[in-house]
DNA sequence: TCTGCCGTCTCATGT
DNA sequence: AGACGGCAGA
């Protein structure tokens, strides 16, 4: 496509942003204000007025915003010569290349959440420190801050002076030993390790810079430490750094994220040229201006314009429900009217703080038969059968991978116990072999005749899917494992037919991989690409299903009609088990990137009663909502009596069993075939239904199930 | 050594 | 409410 015709369409500002050639480039772009347009066509701009697309690197949130974008660049006539990826995808590949430099085997593995655990179980073990005092989980979470800050174990303990901080420096540093010894690397070790490979490696680093002449980072509000060090790392000379994000769109400052990083950018880049996109073209004037009110209670930010260029829209609703079975009853009612009323299922999402929401959403549209899906990518990948499956390929790919090992030595069992996996650990560990190797020789291992025959067995098993993994094609080594690794016998109830369904798909997956890389594929490859997977990768556009996501998973993404279920206070702003209250400027933000996904229709609901941890609690309203516009914004109540309570102009639908229950209330005399006459006190839904507190004239008050107790309404003209 | 049951703990958010 | 770890019994 010629340069010229990149530019049509586009306004002044995107077009500066499209234009601008050398030197580092911040786009403030707020939401739906054209800022992927903005991305790709400065990229084919770039790849026909200045450098072959083989020099420019995008990296994205999440692969599934890289896959549209190579999407979109070849649709511009750009081939797929860009580089488009997210940064832990862009650093395993690093990693992987130089290695050696990188202190790492050619194979390393990328350890989860689970794996994580098992090394710093270990690393405890060796410095004598109780799980007790030092959960593995507490001082996982230390590490993986101090790592966002790319905090060394010799910096860390250097920075800290308390008893306690010192240990966590000595497990800091046993556990990154564990994990060299093991061949793995954690996911913040992705970046943490790429970051260094820049930082020490000055010809490396050049090397690349040469190679990605120009680079773009979507989402930079979002960037940590290490991800800041690397786009600086690759722009050092050439200065070819470009931008793109929203201050008021960060959300992951938990995870490490420094907005600072955003805000700073032109202290950082003194050059830089900033262009701001401030013109909307995505939602109606009253989305926006309930969203753009919201915002401004927030002072660590921009200030920065929020433009309607669409016509007028339907009114944000606010909606309080009773309890949140009400709630979700109420959004799949909805949903189902849009469809009724011609809409499409694909245009509707529902948002959410947390996912145990998705419980009450999922009974309430099943029940409506409303198709959905869930943006739960690692779900599947979290799931027994294909942890198993995968262990096997992991374990054949890097024999040191003994969170792999101890994973499926034993399973299926072979009379590999816990003894036996302990003295083949220690020989590991004495002897620092890779663990294919110490049981390939169960001779040299003390103490194991009896399991000789069953350890030489199973290492004769991984030399097998060794081989199978060094063939051309991975789908064929995932068939090899669950041939032969004796898994499918282990799934043969009722519940094993899920597994085999699901590892099944897991076949499929690598099909679709090795489709996807005729050359270059690799076992190796593939199980990366999977541990990186996210939650949003899950979704298909194409499903004709309502989408159910975290507010998190919602960024970068749009939809016609958008729910936020949930918003009370507690949950969002969202407030630990210790009424610790998180962020309130960042939970803002979150509640904001919910809002300005929406193209057509919002409404924002919460609950008064929800069931929290299986207790029933009773629940305010957020703060956010009172930080709403009057205008544009209109607020109903669902009573239990049927009817909004300032008249709604909505037609309220009720859960099933309120409708029932709705002429009980408060003050209603009752007849119990047992206690007789007695006055309802107060009504609560709890888990199993509706509840009553009745007091009676002989017996007191009494708390009855209203589905099972034997009450009967009484009027009030029946007592003469 | 394996299986099943029961008690405890946890629900943020995710690459 | 659900997941996971520990423990007891086969």
């Amino acid at each position: 496509m010629s340069p010229e015709r990149l530019l049509e369409g586009l306004t002044q500002p995107q077009r500066e942003a499209v234009m601008h050639r050398d030197g580092p480039l911040l786009v403030l772009a707020g939401p739906g204000s054209g800022k992927t347009r903005v991305i790709t066509h400065r990229a084919a701009y770039l790849a026909c007025t200045a450098t072959g697309p083989e020099h420019i690197l995008t990296i994205t949130f999440t692969n599934k915003a890289a896959g549209e974008m190579a999407e979109r660049m070849a649709g511009l006539g750009l081939g797929r010569g860009v580089t488009c990826c997210t940064f832990h995808a862009f650093c395993a590949r690093l990693l992987r290349i130089y290695h050696e430099q990188a202190g790492l085997g050619a194979n390393f593995s990328i350890y989860d959440d689970g794996d994580q655990v098992g090394a710093m179980r270990e690393a405890l073990a060796r410095l004598d420190l109780s799980s007790e005092n030092f959960t593995p989980g507490a001082v996982l979470g230390a590490i993986s801050r101090a790592k966002n800050e790319m905090c060394t174990p010799a910096e860390f303990r250097a920075q800290r002076q308390g008893w306690q901080d010192r240990k966590i420096a000595d497990i800091f540093d046993t556990y990154q030993k564990v994990l060299t010894e093991q061949n793995a690397v954690d996911f913040d070790d992705l970046l943490v390790k790429a970051a260094m490979l820049l930082g020490e490696h000055p010809e490396l680093r050049e090397r690349l810079e040469d190679r990605y002449r120009y680079v773009l980072v979507d989402e930079y509000q979002d960037t940590n430490r290490a991800q800041y060090l690397i786009a600086r790392g690759l722009c050092l000379e050439r200065g070819n750094l470009c931008v793109t994000g929203d201050p008021d769109q960060s959300i992951y400052a938990w995870r490490g994220a420094d907005i600072g990083n955003i805000l700073a950018f032109e202290e950082d880049f003194p050059a830089a040229r900033v262009v701001r996109l401030e013109e909307n073209y995505r939602s109606t004037p009253q989305i926006l201006g309930a969203a753009g009110a919201l915002i401004t209670h927030n002072r660590r930010r921009k200030v920065k314009a929020l433009l309607t260029t669409k016509g007028d829209g339907r009114a944000v609703w606010v909606v309080e429900c009773e309890d949140e079975r009400a709630e979700a009853a109420y959004i799949a009612s909805q949903i189902v009217q849009h469809a009724e009323q011609g809409g499409s299922y694909r245009d509707v999402a529902v948002f959410y703080r947390v996912n145990a929401l998705t419980r009450s959403l999922e009974g309430a549209l099943l029940d409506a038969r409303v198709p959905y899906q869930i943006a739960r990518g690692v779900a599947f990948y979290q799931r027994k059968e294909i942890k198993d499956v995968l262990a096997y390929l992991r374990l054949a790919a890097n024999p040191q991978d003994l969170a792999a090992f101890k994973r499926i030595i034993n399973v299926p069992a072979r009379g590999l116990g816990k003894v036996t996996v302990e003295r083949v650990l220690a020989r590991v560990y004495e002897t620092g072999r890779p663990v294919l190797q110490v049981l390939a020789d169960p001779d040299s291992i003390p103490g194991t005749k009896k399991a000789g025959a069953a350890l030489r067995s199973f290492a004769g098993l991984m030399c097998g899917i060794r081989r199978a993994a060094e063939g051309p094609s991975v789908k064929d080594a995932v068939e090899y494992v669950t041939r032969h690794s004796g898994l499918i016998a282990t799934w043969d109830g009722d519940s094993g037919n899920d597994a085999l369904e699901n590892v099944n798909e897991l076949i499929n997956a690598a099909a679709e991989y090795d489709r996807q890389h005729v050359e270059g594929g690799s076992v190796t490859g593939w199980l990366e690409q999977v541990s990186l997977v996210s939650d949003v990768d899950a979704i298909e556009e194409g499903a004709g299903a309502v989408t159910l996501m975290t507010l998190h998973a919602a960024k970068g993404l749009e939809f016609d009609v958008v729910y936020v279920a949930g918003v009370e206070h507690g949950l969002l702003p969202h407030e630990r088990g210790n009424k610790e209250l998180a962020d309130v400027e960042e939970e803002r933000r979150l509640l904001f990137v919910g809002m300005t996904r929406a193209r057509r229709e919002l409404t924002l609901s919460c609950a008064r009663w929800r069931a929290v941890k299986g207790r029933f609690e009773r629940r305010t309203t957020s703060l956010f909502l009172t930080e709403l516009p009057r205008e544009g914004v209109e607020r109903t109540t669902l009573s239990a009596e049927g009817t909004g309570a300032d008249g709604g102009p909505r037609e309220v639908v009720m859960p099933p069993e309120a409708v029932e229950y709705a002429s009980w209330r408060k003050g209603q005399l009752v007849r119990h075939a047992e206690y007789g006459l007695g006055r309802v006190q107060w009504i609560q839904p709890r888990t199993g239904g509706l509840y009553a507190g009745v007091t009676f004239s002989d017996c007191g008050q009494k708390t009855l199930a209203l589905k099972h107790a034997p009450l009967e309404l009484v009027d009030t003209d029946e007592l003469d």
